[in-house]
DNA sequence: TTACTATTGCAACTAAGTTGCAAATATAAA
DNA sequence: TTTATATTTGCAACTTAGTTGCAATAGTAA
């Protein structure tokens, strides 16, 4: 289900987003936020807000989820083959606006491409 | 560490990958193993077998874990532009050799790259 | 102010993956 | 073939991410 009421929580969780253009983990919200909400209640938000093309989800390199504000992209492409950066150092992540072509696969109907590129970020290089 | 001993468990293990061509998932292994092995054991003959360049891991569309058998790959280069298949109709992933074009990203080193494509397999287009 | 529905907290749960340790076993050397 | 040793395994207990049911709370429209 889609947001429908500005609650305090929910407010509260946006702001998080406003204030960095970068990715954020669920579990840095969760622990981030606990004098101020339950996990269900990240987990709950963060989904609604997905739904509302607020935010987009992708997995990071261990497999723990990330979010981040939706920018440039429409609620239908927003996934598609907009690429994410994770930083080998420091775990950052940040949403690239450079396009990654994906070929045709012969047989097969790409519908979703996610790209996640692994590296050293501009602080982590000097 | 590396494989060091052919035991038991590590050739069972080893077959698996060799009866197919696809890519298998941690949960998958663990289950249809189960009878004949702990699932630590999985875990970590399959964490000895990527340190020893036979197999390559990444995670799939819900963050789960897969392995599959390095094929073309050098152990060098195994992980770094080779992209793989997820249907989201049966869930079986692929590896594929069509090559990705990563491009440069200004003030950031790229070290590896992550390409899942999600869509039908050609099964499950038909 | 009321009434209705969305939202939340809580606690208990599921599932993936990890760890320490003692017992078992592959392998090289004798 | 036997011995010695380091690797590997099973087990059980643990950690951590994420989910769920339910009763209590709180937006919001009327």
């Amino acid at each position: 289900m889609a947001i429908k009421r500005q609650t305090a929580t929910v407010k509260l969780l946006w702001e998080q987003f406003e204030e960095s253009r970068d990715a954020l983990s669920v579990v840095y919200l969760v622990e981030h936020l606990k004098v101020a909400m339950n996990k269900s209640t990240v987990y709950r938000i963060l989904d609604r807000m997905e739904e509302s093309g607020k935010l987009h989800s992708f997995i990071g390199k261990n497999g723990l989820k990330w979010y981040a504000k939706c920018q440039d992209c429409s609620s239908e492409n927003h996934i598609d083959i907009h690429p994410h950066f994770q930083c080998n150092g420091c775990g950052k992540v940040e949403c690239l606006t450079e396009e990654i072509k994906i070929p045709k696969i012969s047989k097969h109907q790409i519908q979703l491409a996610q790209v996640l590129l692994l590296g050293k970020c501009e602080t982590c290089l000097n």
